[in-house]
DNA sequence: TTTATTTTATACCAATCGGTATATAATTTA
DNA sequence: TAAATTATATACCGATTGGTATAAAATAAA
């Protein structure tokens, strides 16, 4: 055979999300991308093809990520309404400095690229039905569990508090005043987990 | 003095309105604005000064003209619930095809510009502050109506549907299955105004 | 009409963009 | 060790980027 790869794919792609998460598709060059993987043009072409495969290799891996990340956040407390109120928590006060500065970075780019690129709008769109379904079972799970009562919408519901994490996601690139994001994350939680 | 200006600042001002809005500030370059405006660089520069300034007025006139949208959206039934019902209703299925194709331009900049440059993080923060204040505004009127009870956190609840608004605004992007957006709106709209 | 002033149009600038051809260095199989 | 194969590094490509110098065209006041 011949030589061996002198770089980590993995390592090498994680460093690719950081950028492309902090910067979002068009604002990073790929000479940015070199100085921030340590590797050449030629390289990072032949491990992962263009600028736009790159792309979507790194949004498919923080997706992966970020999946699990939410279910491992609702699994962790007995309650529905604890478990989302973590959630909310993790997403608005996080000590992690990416999720806090630069908010989510499906979401970035379901805003700068879903619009204009059919299969970013896919890749996007079915994060969000992924998260939409977690979210579902564990608001099934508190029905089960006589937290809710059975007639209680748990897709619907679901969906609502996606949208809404959304929303807080993004109001949050802003700066806005805490108590601004305080009071919407109280509302939200005491009005869609009564 | 000396020549007149052969064209009109507004209406120059506004076909930037709509480039920005759809593609954003990264991908729009000078030149798409020249071939969308008429004008030439020159001509643009001295009008408006650099891609920045350009970017910057036409925010502001998008945000002007926003406002006053929702706040004529917000006065034309007799009930807040019905009043945000058409609000909603004008985010997910209006007519406006840059509405519906391209989102709010306001909340496409605070994702794109916001966490990196601190002129835009003021600007699209006051406008969120602004559009809360005015859902604030109707709520308090609801609620000296009697149509919701006197001790409805007006303020909260404003803030929290304007963070709905913006996660659906954002979701629309996607192209999700419309029964996931009326499945949100409605249960937005029951527990936020009950 | 002359003069002063401003807008317009053309052409151009260095810098950077995404992407690649080429050649050298390294490593494995034979 | 020799041959074959692959990764790396350098250098380069045409195209486009944001921005401007220059000069012609147009219009006002004198």
């Amino acid at each position: 055979m011949a030589r061996k790869r002198e770089f980590d794919e993995e390592h090498v792609l994680q460093q690719v999300v950081n950028l492309f998460w902090q910067k979002g598709y068009e604002a990073t060059s790929m000479s940015d991308l070199t100085t921030a993987t340590g590797l050449q043009k030629p390289s990072l072409y032949a491990a992962f093809g263009d600028k736009q495969a790159l792309f979507e290799a790194a949004l498919r891996r923080y997706n992966h990520q970020h999946a699990q990340r939410m279910d491992r956040l609702l699994q962790q407390d007995k309650t529905a309404r604890q478990s989302f109120a973590r959630l909310f928590q993790y997403v608005t006060q996080s000590d992690d400095q990416h999720q806090t500065e630069y908010g989510c970075f499906c979401i970035n780019t379901m805003v700068e690229l879903a619009p204009h690129d059919e299969r970013f709008a896919v890749l996007t769109r079915e994060h969000q039905m992924y998260l939409s379904a977690l979210f579902t079972r564990r608001l099934e799970r508190a029905i089960v569990e006589k937290e809710l009562s059975s007639d209680y919408d748990a897709q619907a519901h679901a969906q609502t508090l996606v949208a809404g994490m959304l929303g807080l996601t993004v109001m949050l690139k802003t700066n806005p005043d805490p108590t601004f994001i305080h009071a919407t994350t109280n509302i939200l939680l005491s009005s869609l987990l009564p």
